[in-house]
DNA sequence: CGCTTGCTTGATACGTTTCAACAGCAGTGG
DNA sequence: CCACTGCTGTTGAAACGTATCAAGCAAGCG
């Protein structure tokens, strides 16, 4: 076993065997012994301020990033300027993943408050893998969940109306929050209409009158960024196309 | 070494070190050595007749499958009978990535033509990850692709108009034709274009329409699903946005 | 305080969907 | 062999949802 745990600039310890956010990030369901393992995975923490970016497309892939502390969007850039939002990242969460199939990032990851990840050199997780038990098995688990969510967004940009798209965001954000140990019911959110449009495949104003449309209605209660969902079961009903339907 | 190498009932070996596939297939860029070191890995073949499925939503999680001859679709089903398509793939290709997240499959797999495919076990793979250099990395990577891959379908259902869409369908899958040696401009799609349209997030008739506008404008030369593309130059211009441009 | 940025709301324009009719082709069976 | 049937694709006209353009409001900040 290793004596020495490696340790930031500010003297925090980097081990996940001291972090609180194991049950939802890379560590999650290792066993006591695999997790003090991993104590020499995070090569360190990086903070980054709101609005700079983690990577940026094009950097060289070295590492992943587990989000400690904050929230990211990830986006990608088309040449005439067009840009799409392709994810939200809260903590626990795994960033820099599109990155090891051509070895440089194929996205931008812009932190939506002030933020601090754990880095994760790839070298060092494909060298721990071999040898911890489960790690390797969990690093699989996290890239899966990431290509099932992102048939979940395809469906959602592919097949739901502009309400639909929206009351499937917040109440995924929902979930989220609560996983994060916050309320389900009220939070605040990091991004603007421009981002949440952008991420829904709408633009910032049509997503403004969803909102406000579903405040006429009872379902949510919205104050600029902080939202309240009011009636989740009817928002769950709308995402499930109760309405009869037609237009795109 | 082994002795022997894995063999199916009519006869044919299985192994990755006897296939002309690799290149294209999970053992790609792996060293002689270890691709006989992958002999194992292969647990058998499966047929699957056009319209069967390979695996269905719901499905326990065991293996993943490389595409060794044919091609497939996968696709996410809602309650309410709306369907989107996640992806069409074409031989060398893997499917069955989705499963390992919550080891069952999230969506489902169907042969778009009589197909075949390698069987790899998921706990061989694992394992053999473990003994083979190279292996875990390569898998990694085809699971990046897969997240990068993805990003790009959001791109393009997120925030481009039907043209820019089938046109850039149109591109790769030229691409992937080439990739395989067959002929850049002429190709034969086994998708109808219903399911052109799911994926691309388009009613069957908007499809339809952009086939006939591509043509008129001698972009392309259509017969049913047998596509010539006679411009490819202004069709790339088309995915980039060059049409000053409103509506969605 | 004026400035900037993010958000809301309205009127109009446009692209895509919807509905509908029809054509082409394959498979089936009289 | 040729109706018959079903499936896939094409095309047109109208309806609908979202984008666009524009104006105004609220909040944050130097």
């Amino acid at each position: 076993m290793r004596a020495s745990v490696p340790v930031t600039m500010n003297g925090l310890k980097t081990a996940c065997s001291q972090c609180n956010l194991v049950e939802l990030c890379l560590p999650f369901g290792m066993s006591d012994s695999e997790l003090h393992q991993l104590d020499e995975l995070v090569g360190g923490r990086r903070k980054v301020k709101r609005q700079q970016s983690l990577y940026r497309a094009g950097d060289p892939f070295e590492a992943i990033y587990a989000i400690r502390a904050g929230s990211f969007k990830t986006d990608v850039l088309l040449e005439d300027g067009r840009d799409q939002v392709t994810g939200f990242q809260m903590t626990g969460e795994i960033l820099g993943l599109d990155g090891i199939s051509t070895e440089s990032h194929s996205c931008n990851a812009v932190a939506l408050e002030d933020s601090e990840v754990c880095v994760i050199p790839y070298a060092k997780l494909e060298q721990l893998s071999h040898e911890v038990e489960g790690l390797q098995h969990q690093f699989h688990k996290v890239m899966s969940r990431e290509i099932v969510r992102d048939h979940g967004v395809m469906m959602l940009l592919g097949s739901m109306r502009a309400e639909e798209r929206l009351a499937a965001f917040l109440l995924n954000m929902s979930q989220r929050f609560t996983a994060r140990g916050f309320s389900a019911a009220e939070f605040h959110l990091r991004m603007t209409r421009e981002e949440i449009g952008s991420y829904l495949g709408l633009k910032l104003e049509t997503v403004s009158r969803a909102f406000s449309r579903f405040q006429e209605e009872g379902l949510i209660a919205v104050q600029q960024k902080h939202i309240r969902l009011l009636d989740t079961t009817r928002l769950r009903k709308l995402v499930q196309h109760q309405t009869a339907g037609c237009g795109r």
